[in-house]
DNA sequence: GTGGTCTAGACCACC
DNA sequence: GTGGTCTAGACCACT
């Protein structure tokens, strides 16, 4: 499901938070559904517990995923993850990549096209 | 000339860095301009020159600066910038932060606008 | 009678606990009468019973019901509830709680205006 | 400064936070004071430093610290701490436990008085 | 079974 | 020197 990379520079637990991320912003796993426990996924990847708890619990302050004590981790619902504060950091992130892609020589019509084929994600 | 937030997460050579790629892309300082000594720009910015000597390389090692011995450094030419490597990095960036900007309800429009807006540096 | 949030961080058996305290002291229910069997409310909220068990034995420990063997559990009456102990475990959250409100700016009158217009209980 | 029960309950982190914020709001630390670093304090209290980490981590979240890489951790500004959230909650424990405490016949006007006697922390 | 806490100790990046 | 990451392994609370 998630694939680490132990040679990238990324800590591995952001690793697993970015993966998630991208598994839920595709549908992949779906609100309410329930992620592997810390030990079965530390098992699977072949990584310490500890380090994928880090991850569940990032994931869990960023509003990404609920916890049920004895029960195991959720996906939040979409409406839980609004927060004006995040996309106002994506937006300054996405306007420093346009400006040095453009200064750069990328092609706009490209990126324009990439944006509008994209899924909203509503469904 | 170049902003440093000393609270803020990101290293302050990449800042410095970052900061630089600005002046650059905007046209602030132009191509074999002299950049301030590593010693200056370090009292001006009240940082330790080993932090700015870093960035320096840093910004040798992109392709945005070139030193001469004794003179000091220098902006390279926007050709010796060109590389499809550092391209292909920021079209990674860009779809990813696209995606989770999309996924958090952000407006396509308003995106595609800002990219059709800027300048697309020289020509 | 009861609301069980299971995304809470609170544990189950403590939002049950709450949740009668709650019951109690509005009037909802009163001394001596009778409380769901520990099956029925498990039953009813779709919970283990042993948690519902475990939060039955918390409020017997804390004095706010009695258990008859083969009859089932029951509420005590408002005096055998009765602790300094336990008044002085509220005042010490009271403060901390207070303290930490008009730190970040809460207003003094509405808090007090609260406290103000709560009933006091049964006299 | 900090006051550490290792037979509390309560885990050890959490009252390294709840001793910074309470050392925060008496004003005994002031912003942008550097506070103890992580290895410093874990060694006086004799605290495994993972443990102050954590500590000192959650106090990042809750917008109490702030972190130089490199150079330590300090005491955020009064206005960077504001969070409509954090007085919410505060308010719902405010109100849960007022209510106790009048169900078992504390005091209103000492509580009151509390309240009133307490600075408001702006200075 | 689940997650949460804590320890001991190693290694890295930044300043 | 600073904080940040990761591991190995123990113990506890909740369901």
């Amino acid at each position: 499901m998630i694939q680490i990379d132990l040679k990238s520079r990324k800590p591995i637990y952001e690793q697993v938070v970015d993966g998630f991320k991208r598994l839920i912003q595709t549908g992949a796993i779906n609100p309410d559904e329930r992620v592997p426990s810390v030990r079965d996924l530390a098992k699977s990847l072949l990584i310490n517990p500890n380090t994928i708890q880090k991850a569940y619990r990032e994931l869990e302050n960023q509003g990404y995923f609920y916890t049920v004590l004895g029960q195991g981790s959720f996906v939040c619902t979409r409406d839980a993850m609004r927060d004006s504060e995040k996309l106002e950091r994506l937006w300054k992130a996405f306007k420093e990549t346009v400006d040095e892609m453009l200064f750069h020589g990328a092609d706009k019509d490209r990126m324009i096209a990439y944006i509008e084929g994209m899924e909203c994600g509503i469904k």
